[in-house]
DNA sequence: GCTTTATTGCAAATAATTTGCATTTCCAAA
DNA sequence: TTTGGAAATGCAAATTATTTGCAATAAAGC
């Protein structure tokens, strides 16, 4: 594990912007702060909406294209999960797959090493190199 | 490789409208006929182009509509590759993973059941059941 | 502070898919 | 084998998610 800290600071997503030499305006700050804390993973409208309460001025289009310039930089994830819009998720912590409750629509995180390492050898055995990869579980809380 | 037959017939699809009480209409059996040759993971507007090739009548809706169905009684199988449309595919072997060839699109089947086994017991472990899951790796053929 | 250029908001455009509705067609029963 | 009613179709318009053009605004180095 290279780190230490469950959620990076703002400043991180800064750094990322500042070294691409790219702006840190009022609404891009705002958006970071956002997802900076984590904790779960909202789409485009959700994000939008919670930015809107800090700076009503923000438009949906600023979330779409600032989302769009963090995932190329790899600031963050962009997933599409199973018919819905795409959800958003800091990248600070390592890799990990997602397990989504079908009832409640929540995202649990997780992580397998031995998962990783057969997807590896499956994929050197068709011949390829994995570029990126994705796994996902959708399920319900089992009550037994 | 555990998979006996390569390619059932329409007959099979059929059976499955059948037991539903839907109807086979001349447009779904030409679209049935395509999805049923296998091979490959058509998209809404190719099956249509195919469809249409066959049964100039045949409209877009009418594919998409159908495949909605199928997909429901439980005969076809939908996937949304990583920024693209939905491609479709017959179900008529068991389950298996994808590895999607960056540069060409391809498809290539694969499966692990290692790799499934461990998905059970990480949904186990996390208290939850599975319903679906699904695994894709991305990559590029290695030109080593 | 001033200037340059990235970034923004807005509205309009796109892409993928779904839906309303009038019309056609399947198919089971007569 | 005709027929009646429900299911399915084609078309166009509606939705949903996302992107883009453009004029106006605002960062940031000087």
């Amino acid at each position: 594990m290279a780190k230490g800290r469950q959620n990076s600071e703002t400043s991180d997503f800064e750094a990322v912007l500042r070294g691409a030499g790219l702006r840190i305006t009022r609404q891009r700050r705002v958006i970071l702060a956002i997802l900076a804390e984590g904790g779960d993973h909202p789409d485009a409208l959700a994000l939008f909406r919670r930015a809107a309460r800090q700076d009503p001025t923000i438009s949906l289009s600023t979330v779409y294209r600032t989302m769009k310039v963090l995932e190329e930089k790899g600031a963050i994830q962009r997933h599409t999960f199973e018919g819905g819009p795409a959800r958003f998720e800091h990248v600070d912590s390592q890799h990990h797959d997602h397990l989504i409750d079908l009832d409640t629509g929540a995202v649990i995180e997780f992580r397998s090493d031995r998962i990783e390492r057969l997807q590896e050898e499956i994929a050197k055995e068709l011949g390829y190199e994995i570029v990126s990869h994705r796994l996902e579980l959708y399920g319900r809380r089992r009550k037994d």
